[in-house]
DNA sequence: CGTCGTGTTGAGTCGTCTCAAATTTTGTGG
DNA sequence: CCACAAAATTTGAGACGACTCAACACGACG
């Protein structure tokens, strides 16, 4: 088959790992009002432990762990993986730079799904119960706990939009449209983006088959929506993704 | 084909609408909180409104919308639908009673998803930004709320293994698990309830074909997994159902 | 009793899954 | 930096399931 001119062209060189500043983070109005600002130093590390580094593959959190931290994804990967007695698993989620890990284990203090690093990566702490225990002083842990929680969920009602698209190609445009715009939100380019995850994680996440992933992806590319190198993704035109999603009218989407 | 003896009689008359008490509904500890067991009625009323009913069919809320109020499904069922631009729509979400209805508006108070009654219903509503008012005086609302949200986000995340789901009878095994579910988790029978919403609803909801959701449910009966007679569904083999699902192994997910 | 909305049934097509093998990329040790 | 091994991805062929389209049956309601 002819391969088109490529109307986006990749550099070739790998990716470098991308990283948020405090600003970008989720944790960043939590970290205020832990105190990062304030000269009392002391108390501030007893509440954040800044820059944990996480290496490729390895686990941040168990499944069945016991809740008492907020991680925030700093730099790198990480998805969230359920895991059966019978031995099945499926990706559930994944968590890019400066989004916040952990919030669905604060209903009952256990988290449900393994968190697992896709690439070498580097999170901040957030000591919940020390958070809550300082409440009085700095009172407004709460709320903005709150709001990112509210957050998550209206990020988490993506899902229905995903499982409402009958078509592998539909999927995974909303998939990659989705993954731009959390990049985006983060002040990261949206356009071009290292997709960290295998495609068998992709695969798992979209209930498609691996295989079909692949070849959607090459669909994509000799469409022009996209180039990608390895796992180093370049969105050429976002609009056409938009299309295929079937999202040109979702207002309430479009990051 | 030969009709199987049917292991799940139906009684021939209609399913009366469902209805909670306070004690099951996710407002209750709201209520709590805003004094409902206080004697200061008037205050009380001026939170809360109890019972106000909604005719099959009626919008409880519009797309776009001001959010000011959460509502608690004190009987009957809504669902809650997409709506695009160019006029295509999707359904997103099911509210049974004594779920909470507009949470998910906190974030930007403005609620994306119009809101429409499935049955003659009838709900209860929160002012949401008196309750915040209240907060020095009654100082629970916030956890309250807290935890309601967290509990939404854990519900929504059924839908990533909805998702995984690739068989139209995984899909439709893992919605009905999931609906017994919730009807349990509020007291109500989880095994014969009225399933009010169209297939039409259900199809859309699942991404799956009106008459593959319809195949499927005959699929169903004839294994003696359910009965149904119209929209009243009597679920015979629970187990069944959750294997099928392939949710055996999910100590995450069964109620 | 007829209409309309809703649900059922059947036939044929197309897309995605499965399985198997080739190929590329990534990781590791020299 | 190179070579090798392991892992991940690509490619191809064939089968099966879900979709589409169209016609029919049922139920609620006037």
């Amino acid at each position: 088959m002819d391969q088109l001119a490529n109307p986006v062209p990749h550099s070739r060189k790998r990716m470098p790992p991308k990283e948020v500043g405090c600003c970008q983070c989720g944790l960043y109005a939590m970290c205020q009002v832990a105190g990062l600002e304030n000269p009392d130093k002391h108390k501030i590390d007893s509440l954040v432990q800044r820059r944990k580094l996480i290496e490729n593959g390895d686990d941040l959190i168990q499944a069945g762990e016991e809740f008492n931290k907020i991680f925030a994804v700093k730099s790198g990967m990480f998805k969230a993986v359920t895991e059966f007695d019978d031995g099945r698993s499926q990706v559930v989620d994944f968590f890019l730079p400066g989004e916040l890990i952990g919030l669905d284990a604060i209903h009952d203090q256990v988290h449900l799904y393994k968190v697992t690093a896709l690439e070498d990566s580097s999170v901040c702490e957030l000591d919940f119960y020390a958070m809550l225990d300082m409440e009085n002083e700095y009172g407004r842990f709460q709320q903005k706990l709150m709001d990112a929680l509210v957050a998550k969920t209206r990020q988490s009602q993506f899902q229905p939009l995903l499982m409402g698209a009958q078509s592998a190609e539909q999927r995974l445009a909303v998939f990659l449209v989705g993954i731009s715009s959390r990049f985006h939100a983060r002040g990261l380019s949206g356009e071009e983006y290292r997709l960290s995850m295998r495609r068998m994680d992709i695969a798992d996440y979209l209930g498609l088959a691996l295989e079909t992933v692949g070849r959607v992806f090459k669909r994509f590319e000799q469409k022009g929506l996209l180039s990608c190198r390895g796992r180093d993704t370049q969105i050429g035109d976002f609009q056409g993704l938009m299309e295929i999603a079937g999202l040109m009218g979702a207002t309430s989407i479009g990051q």
